[in-house]
DNA sequence: CGATAATGTGAATAAGCATTCACATTAAGT
DNA sequence: ACTTAATGTGAATGCTTATTCACATTATCG
């Protein structure tokens, strides 16, 4: 019975579709004829696999916080200091959002939560779980002294956020001519400066990062 | 003649009913006869004064930059030093926001800009004169030493805007659970001390900020 | 091979909504 | 008060799009 893997597969593909639509038209221009024709298909087959639109449109929801998970698992196993591990999601989750930019248009959208409490309490999960996951790392840089113990790691989690989601806006608004990654680069300098104990501060500052050595003295 | 009066008025009265509607019910439910009814009139009479709903998009638009200029000024002419301008900025744009949450909506909203790209320069040019803004308060805060040479006065901007933009987006998300100016009071100090002039660092951190007294030494 | 369930097709349905139009009402200027 | 242009009204139009349905095709299993 390879049947049940199949329809998996094409599930998979029509979600993977719908994202390259919401990518290429926005939201606005998801329609089942789009993503139909990417798969190469007819509309009225995608009934086939989802009972209409809006179960589409929690396909890609879960596609996201799928490759979400995988990144910040990927990263929480890196053999690194705690916060060397969020720069690496930080980068990870960059390039995530350049390869699937439908990412912060969907979750950012109100449009996908408009009279629909239940999906908008799961998209706020999500969002919630990542952050506590920085959180996590934050704490742990806390732990080992890297990251300063009066900050509040909820609060890092949040501003680790905004590193990176006016870039990824920027980045749409000017068709790309805005440099996120560089944006990203130079900004986790002071975001670092920030949170990391006085005592490690140096002068210079710039790309210097201290590594996790860096104990209390 | 005061016709013409009477008709601005009219224009703006649909603009912000617009708003009001966005507030509701999101960008997609944004539809004439919702706007009509908060305006006393019928979806027709709005024909009258915009030629059709994309008008009043950019109705919308233009009021919302209206009011972000408007508090850029406000904070500008503020008798502060550059740093506290910029946080008493910060107040003002989450109170403004909190008001009209219709803003961080449509400006942030891809569905605004697709298949509208005059539109999307426009929005982008607003974007960028409120960072360039930002960057001009951070700059005189460099040139009166409060905040530290070795960071880029653009990149300081955006994350400013990273300072907020995810708190109003957790708002939103949470149905106000999320307490946006607590984070922002809490980030800021982090903020403060990633960009503040080593000097200047202090131990216990949190709520003192250097006032701009501070040249450098 | 033949039965059968899954998947795909094309045409038809229907609902939502912006927009238009012919006509009514209001208010400004003389 | 009368003319006229602006504004408001209600019904009608038409386009876009999701969705459905009867029928065709495919592939799996006995």
């Amino acid at each position: 019975m390879a049947r049940k893997l199949q329809t998996e597969i094409r599930k998979e593909q029509i979600a993977e579709a719908a994202l390259g639509v919401v990518h290429a038209h926005g939201l606005r221009g998801l329609r089942m004829e789009r993503v139909a024709q990417r798969v190469g298909i007819v509309p009225s087959a995608l009934y086939r696999h989802f009972s209409g639109k809006q179960a589409v449109i929690d396909a890609m929801l879960d596609l996201i916080r799928g490759k979400l998970e995988g990144i910040v698992a990927a990263a929480s196993d890196e053999p690194l200091p705690p916060m060397d591990r969020l720069r690496h999601l930080l980068r990870q989750h960059l390039a995530l959002v350049q390869h699937f930019q439908a990412i912060p248009r969907l979750l950012f959208s109100d449009e996908v939560c408009v009279g629909n409490s239940a999906r908008k309490a799961r998209i706020y999960e999500t969002i919630s779980r990542y952050l506590e996951a920085v959180a996590g790392l934050v704490r742990q840089g806390q732990a080992d002294g890297s990251v300063r113990d009066d900050v509040d790691a909820d609060t890092v989690a949040v501003m680790y956020l905004g590193l990176f989601q006016p870039a990824a806006i920027l980045m749409f608004m000017s068709d790309g001519g805005f440099d996120a990654a560089r944006h990203i680069d130079r900004a986790w300098g002071a975001f670092y400066e920030g949170i990391a104990p006085p005592s490690s501060k140096v002068t210079t500052h710039s790309h210097n990062r201290p590594h996790a050595g860096a104990k209390r003295p």
